[in-house]
DNA sequence: GAGAGATCATTTGTACACAAATGATCCAGG
DNA sequence: CCTGGATCATTTGTGTACAAATGATCTCTC
């Protein structure tokens, strides 16, 4: 109440406020940054980021729900729902019924989906590489162990 | 071809890429967690990012063309189309012909657009803070800087 | 001053991203 | 058992994000 009344401080400052300082607006100019090196260096793999997170994710764990694929790779059950279809329309992945769980289904890779992450994981790795090209190995180091950190908070 | 035939160096090792680690990923989680401080932190405003985006930095240009505008804020015309649409179907800005140049349109913000960004300002500082909350003032500058060059790298 | 090439805005199509609602199924506590 | 709350997957609706194509206009250069 009294404070409202009080003499502004800063007498009218137009605009205290640079988007381009921003975090917010640094982590999304960062993040598609990314996604256009990611788009570049897949190749003929031509997986979308979320294809990939989602399929490498399959062939580490072997099998899993949809949902719980969704959760390890950070994608609600709308949006792993897409994508899991798309990869199942390439033949990447298979879905067959949990006989633990009748709501449930099974994912899998098949034998293609396992060798596009065999052949595209040199690529998957140089573009993480790319992506960090502009910090010194040292610099690297904080900066993952920071951005880890925001992202996980 | 010689190489594929030599004995591997790392015998056998499944997979060495584990996607929590990878910059893509933190990047997003991060950009996620950001979207969501957002929209719990705008308030009555109830603005998307880039709609908050966009209105800002037309309240701090005054004016600009759609194309501009959406350069400065880092969305392509397909993207900045539907932003502002939305901005002008609220009645945050308008649009009107540009005398040197009949190609493009003026954008500008309404009194009511300008008075919702002057409200809404305090809280878009505020949603900054949050998302930096988990790193000290020292983290904070480092992160910020190496951010900076990972974006516009 | 007449193209050639760039720029402005739009449209179409595909792919996330997430809120909200739905119906089927699971599970734990009474 | 059996029922209330959780979980599985889907659907709908809105909002980015971007490639590609389009038509109108601008501008530069010869």
């Amino acid at each position: 109440m009294v404070l409202k009344d009080l003499p502004r401080p800063r007498q009218h400052q137009p605009l205290t406020y640079a988007l381009e300082d921003q975090v917010g607006h640094l982590l999304r100019r960062a993040h598609q940054r990314h996604a256009a090196i990611f788009l570049e260096g897949i190749g003929p793999a031509a997986l979308t980021p979320m294809q990939w997170a989602a399929l490498v994710t399959l062939v580490r764990e072997g099998r899993a729900s949809q949902n719980r694929l969704g959760r390890l790779t950070a994608m609600d059950p709308a949006t792993i729902q897409g994508v899991v279809r798309r990869l199942r329309a390439r033949g990447l992945i298979t879905r067959s019924a949990d006989p633990a769980d009748r709501r449930a289904s099974l994912l899998a890779p098949t034998g293609a989906g396992i060798a596009l992450v065999e052949a595209t994981l040199p690529a998957a790795i140089a573009i993480s590489e790319a992506t960090l090209a502009p910090l010194d190995p040292a610099e690297r180091r904080i900066f993952l162990q920071l951005l880890q950190r925001m992202a996980f908070a």
